[in-house]
DNA sequence: CGCCACGTTGCAACCGGTTGCAAAACGCTT
DNA sequence: AAGCGTTTTGCAACCGGTTGCAACGTGGCG
């Protein structure tokens, strides 16, 4: 059935070595066998089987892309990026759900099974212990949308989340507000705590301001809305930095069903920029998240760590901006 | 570095079969030696290469995952379904964007070079050449979302889109539309040809019904918008019935953004049902399609396959059904 | 106690490739 | 035509597993 090496060899009147070589950059191999086998090949329909090769060349180029948010429509744009991307490099993803999953030794220790190449994280919610634990067990990693910290342990590709946090802080005290309110993905996420941190930060440079903050279960719609609607009932804010858009457009659901306006009640402002931010239906105002730049740098950084195990942990962050839109009032 | 079967083996004092065969199903292996090669692979860390194991079994429980739409949310929920659903049954979606690619030979060798086990083709925009082309190089294949016809050459699972059309204009003209419209995706999307189909075949039914349609650029937002900006400055129909819930999304806030309003000028019914269509600043009337039993479905066809690979193409069509929310006038 | 059957074990070949090594072929020079 | 240094080539071993087969050990039975 599936034509093999040794097909290839025999017909072309070769040693199984040549064909090898000749599929095989960088080998030596004559112009006329090359001529020869490639006929050969052709007219068998060969092409080399990578997990054979992987076995000797211990390269599969398979590549784990781990995530654990399906509920963030940024994540299919996400998605899209990384799978060309890798292709584009000829390498493939091994697509890893991660829902709802706290150890991390059984994915591992599947992703290891299939000898794969080197791990991507895309997440800011996953605990980095996962992308530790990987690095731990000799896998390239890259974990995109990670924490950043002085003294990083695996390689971080994002943004500064606490820096978001001062500038959507700013952003809200310049325009005015004077109570001013965080509403964070789940607590447990680096990325809602820095955020939080940073926002703080930049509350308690301005005296007369006053903060709250809470957290929501995930970055997801549904949980936007469920603790919006729960804000509105207690001590509102003028308006509300939220972790995510995708959060904020739950949250300016619940503050319209309550009979609400934005931005003339409530302000609201986001973070990513996801394509639906900009709907005319929602325009929201949001700070701008550099997604593709850094897909792109996480996987021009994997395949540096391809050849390059052991480089040490580097951290890449992107520059993140607002994006005026309709839900604060203006300046 | 990794260790191996020979490793366990040696600390075993058995041979490399005997650890072989205590990782494999139903092989021959007295309790006495597998306590001894579990205690040894338990304290070396072991566990077996899939990789290698494929490499005779011809088995390596990856499963290709093929998709060409990364723009409609609806998507990322279908992949959630999809990596759940095989990681539970212990196989591996390899993930192959497609969007944009029309020639299916590249995608085909490749996943034979990973020798994938089976292959998922989730589109309803694909055109079947893909589906075909990889169960004629021998490989397992549902079509999900795909085209149902009297003789399929594939395994088919998802909806009548016909019936749907039907059901559409059905729901359009009871609400006493007059003139009503299709806009459907892509036009060569065999989706959107049998759901316009459907359509025509039940406005035929209703002489004094008028009925017009058209086609925007693929199952997304921006095509929505656009499509719907265009058909308002001409002569446009009382209702709409949009190939997506994407597209309808788009069709929506293009019609608030020239002034009109909905349901009062214009009426919009979608398709799928997805999790935005039901937030409350949408609010979107539409056809449910069930997606979870569709996934499940194909997941549990495609493992069947696995084991019966020249099993008659078989289509798995799931019920839709109205969703009444308020993109539509009453009754 | 001996024989037989059966479950268990190890050997060795194989899955589809790659690669170090030594021999063979080649191209030049003298 | 011989001598030399380079390529090119095939052999054989190996990557990490599985598996058919024959040998082995054991228990049950007569």
């Amino acid at each position: 059935m599936t034509v093999t090496l040794k097909d290839v060899a025999e017909r072309a009147g070769v040693s199984r070595s040549a064909v090898s070589r000749t599929f095989t950059e960088g080998a030596s191999v004559s112009a006329k066998t090359r001529r020869k086998v490639e006929k050969a090949a052709e007219e068998l329909g060969y092409s080399p089987n990578f997990i054979a090769r992987g076995l000797t060349t211990r390269r599969t180029k398979l590549i784990g892309l781990v995530a654990d948010n399906f509920h963030n429509p940024i994540f299919l744009q996400v998605f899209d990026l990384f799978t060309r991307g890798l292709q584009e490099r000829g390498l493939r993803p091994l697509l890893v759900n991660l829902s709802g999953e706290t150890e991390a030794e059984a994915p591992i220790r599947m992703l290891q099974q299939y000898s794969v190449d080197g791990v991507i994280v895309a997440s800011s919610t996953l605990p980095p212990l996962f992308a530790h634990a990987f690095r731990r067990a000799g896998v390239p990693v890259v974990h995109t949308f990670g924490r950043h910290t002085d003294a990083p342990e695996v390689h971080i590709v994002g943004i500064d989340n606490r820096s978001c946090g001062r500038m959507a802080a700013e952003t809200l005290v310049k325009r005015g507000y004077r109570h001013i309110g965080f509403m964070g993905g789940p607590e447990g996420a680096t990325s809602s705590q820095d955020r939080l941190q940073g926002f703080l930060e930049e509350v308690a440079k301005h005296p007369g301001i006053r903060a709250s903050h809470s957290f929501s279960d995930a970055y997801s719609f549904d949980a936007g809305r469920k603790e919006m609607s729960r804000l509105l009932r207690g001590d509102t804010a003028e308006a509300y930095f939220c972790g995510d858009d995708v959060l904020s457009i739950g949250a300016l659901s619940a503050v319209k069903s309550a009979g609400l306006s934005v931005p003339d009640d409530i302000g609201i402002i986001g973070l990513n920029d996801m394509e639906m931010a900009a709907w005319a239906s929602i325009d929201l105002t949001t700070i701008h998240q550099p997604i593709r730049q850094i897909i792109n740098s996480s996987i021009e950084l994997i395949v540096t760590l391809l050849d390059e195990h052991d480089r040490e942990p580097e951290t890449r962050l992107f520059r993140c901006h607002i994006i005026e839109r309709g839900t604060l009032r203006p300046l």
